[in-house]
DNA sequence: GAGTAGCGTTAGAGCGCTCTAACGACGAGA
DNA sequence: TCTCGTCGTTAGAGCGCTCTAACGCTACTC
C-alpha cells in the first residue's frame, strides 16, 4: 500500500509503457499517427494502472473540454425533462458531455448555476426556460455561446428556440369558439419563461376571433399551487367563464381538481385547456385537451444551434420557431346552456 | 477590439491592481490575511476586467474543487427531483457546487455519467436510484466517496440511504387487511432501484399477515407504461385481486386509468396503493393512497454523509434507513362483496 | 538602537496535460 | 554517396492557478 493515494498520471503510464508522455497523450486523443504496436502498449499500461485522463489538466492545456452546461429551470416540471431528452441525444451525437445545473429553490440559483458554467469554462450553454433577466443572459453570452429554449430573447448574441405562441393560442381559441365558447379566460404563467408571449398570443387570438371584449387574464404560474389559487379566484368571480386556457398542464390539472371539488363538472360546466402535452395530460384520468410542443425536437435543435456556434460556423443570432399543435381530449366540450 | 479574445487571468488582475498574482489568489479565496485596502483594489480590478477564476487551473493546483456529482437515474420521475431538492440545499449549505448527470436514454448512460464525474475529479458523488451494478459503483467508489440513495448496496466502501421497505410494505398490507382485503397483488419495479427490497418487503408483510398463499407478483417497472401493461395483465387474469400495491405512484396512476377504462371502479371494485407520495398522488383527481418517503430529508442526509467522507471524518460505510409512512387517500376502501 | 515577533506580501515551483517544433530513422531519387 | 521528404516519436514550454517558504516592513520589548 502506498503512503499517499494518488491518481496515476500520464507520466506514470508513459513510464510503464516505456514511451514518452507526449506519445501517451497522442494515444489518449486517438491520434492516427501512432504505430499500432505502441498504441497497444500504452493502452495496456493505462488499463493496468487504472489511468483516467484528468479533465482539469486537459482543459487547461487545450482550452476546450467538449462540455456544455444545461440549465434547467425546474426539475419537477416534466416539460423540461423532455426537452432535456433531446439535448442529451444531440450532445451524445456531437461528442459533447453535458453537465446540468438547476436553480434549486434558492434565490439567485439560476445565476449561480450560470456562474458555475462560466467557471468550469463550458464550451457553451443551453438555458431551458430561464427566468433570468435578458441582460444577465447576455452577459454570459459574451463569454460563451448561449442558446435559450422555450423563451424568446431579444438579443443579437443569443440564439433561441421558441414555440409559436400565437399559433398555439389561435388553435386553442378557435377550437373553443367552434364549440360555442365566448368567455374564455387565460390563467397565465406569471414571470415564467415564455409566459408573456403566451399571454400576448391569447390576446391576439381573442381579438382575431372578435372576442376582444371577452379577454380576461388571471395571474398564475407554472405550478400546481398557482393553478389551485387561480381556480379559487375564478370560482369567486361574479360570472364564471365557460372555458379556461391555462398556462401549462400542471396548473390545468390542479384547476380541474379544484373545480370538481367545488361541484363543477369538466367539461359540462367548464372547459379547460392545458399547455405542453406532458404525460400528465395524457393520463386517461385527466385526459386533458392541451397544446403540444415538440419537446425532444426543441432540445435537439438547441444542441444543433449551439454546435454551430461553438464550431464558429455562425456568428449571427438565430431564432428557431417551432409550430405547436392542438391535442383534443376530454376536458373540452360545448359550453353549458347560457344562464 | 483585441486581435484574440482571451479571458482575463489572475496576472491581468494583478497587473491592473498593482499587486502580485499571489495576493490576487488570496483575495479570490477570501483569505483573512489581506489588508482591506488591497482587497478593495483587487476586487475593483477584477470587476472592471470581468475576471472570473478558471476552475480548471484552480482544481489542478489545489486538487479539490468543492464540486460533487449527482447522478439522477430518471429526470422524468418527480420522486428523484424531490430528493434532488434536499441534496441541493445541503450542498449549498456545505459550500459545494453540484453538477448533475443523467443516464438519458442511452444504454450505458449511467456509466458514462459516472466516468464524467471521475474525469472531472469531482470530490464525491451521490447516485440517486442507480441501476448500475454494485461492482461498477464500487469501482468508482475506490476513487472518490460515493453515496447511493434509494437503493441498498452491500459494500464496505459505499454509504447508502434507503427507505425501510419492510416497514412501508407492512403499513400497506396492514391497512388493506384491516379494510378486509386478502387478495393483494404487488406490481413490482422490475430492475429499478430498490425494487427488489420493496418486493421482499411485500412478501414478508404478506407472510406476517398469514397471507402467504395470496402472494402474487406482477412484473412491472417505475413507469406509467409499465403500469398500463401490468393492469392489462391483471385484467386478463382469472381471478381479479381486490387490491393492488404498486411499485410507485406513476405506475399506480396509470393502472387506475386502465382499470377505470375497463369499467372497474376504484376503490369500489379494486383498491390501489402507490408509493412515494409524489405530487401526482396528491392531485385530488387521483387522490392516491400511497407510501410517503421523506425525500428532501433523504437528499439532505445523503449530502451530509458525503461531506463526512470528503472531509475524511469517517471511513466506515454507513447505511441510513429512513422510515416511511402511509398516506391514506381515496383509492383504497373495503373490498367488493365476495363473488 | 538592536533584537524580535507578527503580519501582509511575494517569488517561484509545480499541478497534469496539450501542442509546436524539432528529432532521428529510413527509403527514394539524383 | 548524398540530399530530401516522410513518418513516428519526443523535448520542453506553457495553460492559470495554489501553496510553501521566504521576504520586508512596522511595532514592540528591553
Amino acid at each position: 500500500m502506498e503512503s499517499v493515494k494518488r491518481e496515476p498520471t500520464m507520466d506514470d503510464v508513459a513510464l510503464a509503457a516505456g514511451v514518452s508522455r507526449a506519445l501517451v497523450s497522442l494515444v489518449m486523443r486517438e491520434s492516427p499517427k501512432v504505430s499500432d504496436e505502441r498504441r497497444a502498449r500504452v493502452m495496456a499500461a493505462a488499463a493496468t494502472l487504472g489511468y483516467r485522463p484528468n479533465a482539469w489538466a486537459r482543459g487547461l492545456a487545450s482550452r476546450r473540454l467538449k462540455t456544455i452546461g444545461v440549465l434547467l429551470n425546474e426539475l419537477h416540471n416534466p416539460f423540461y425533462a423532455e426537452i432535456m431528452d433531446g439535448i442529451d441525444a444531440g450532445a451524445a451525437e456531437a461528442g459533447y458531455r453535458v453537465v446540468l445545473g438547476t436553480a434549486g429553490s434558492r434565490p439567485g440559483g439560476e445565476q449561480t448555476a450560470l456562474d458555475t458554467f462560466l467557471e468550469l469554462r463550458a464550451d457553451g450553454a443551453i438555458l431551458v426556460g430561464p427566468r433570468l433577466a435578458t441582460t444577465d443572459i447576455a452577459k454570459a453570452a459574451a463569454r460563451m455561446p448561449v442558446v435559450v429554449v422555450a423563451r424568446g430573447v431579444r438579443s443579437k448574441t443569443i440564439d433561441s428556440i421558441t414555440n409559436d405562441e400565437r399559433h398555439g393560442a389561435r388553435l386553442v381559441v378557435e377550437h373553443l369558439v367552434s364549440l360555442g365558447h365566448r368567455g374564455i379566460t387565460h390563467v397565465d404563467g406569471g414571470s415564467g419563461a415564455g409566459a408573456a408571449a403566451r399571454r400576448a398570443g391569447y390576446e391576439e387570438a381573442m381579438r382575431g376571433a372578435r372576442l376582444a371584449r371577452e379577454i380576461r387574464i388571471v395571474a398564475g404560474d407554472y405550478t400546481d399551487l398557482a393553478g389551485l389559487a387561480a381556480a379559487d379566484s375564478i370560482l369567486r368571480s361574479r360570472r364564471l367563464p365557460t372555458a379556461i386556457f391555462a398556462a401549462n398542464d400542471l396548473a390545468a390539472a390542479a384547476m380541474i381538481d379544484r373545480f370538481e371539488g367545488a361541484g363543477l363538472r369538466v367539461p359540462a360546466d367548464i372547459s379547460v385547456v392545458g399547455h405542453d402535452n406532458t404525460f400528465l395530460a395524457a393520463l386517461h384520468h385527466i385526459s386533458l385537451t392541451t397544446v403540444d410542443q415538440p419537446r425532444p425536437e426543441m432540445g435537439r435543435r438547441a444542441m444543433a444551434l449551439l454546435v454551430e456556434r461553438m464550431d464558429g460556423m455562425r456568428t449571427a443570432a438565430v431564432n428557431v420557431r417551432v409550430t405547436p399543435s392542438l391535442v383534443v381530449r376530454s376536458t373540452t366540450g360545448p359550453p353549458r346552456a347560457a344562464d
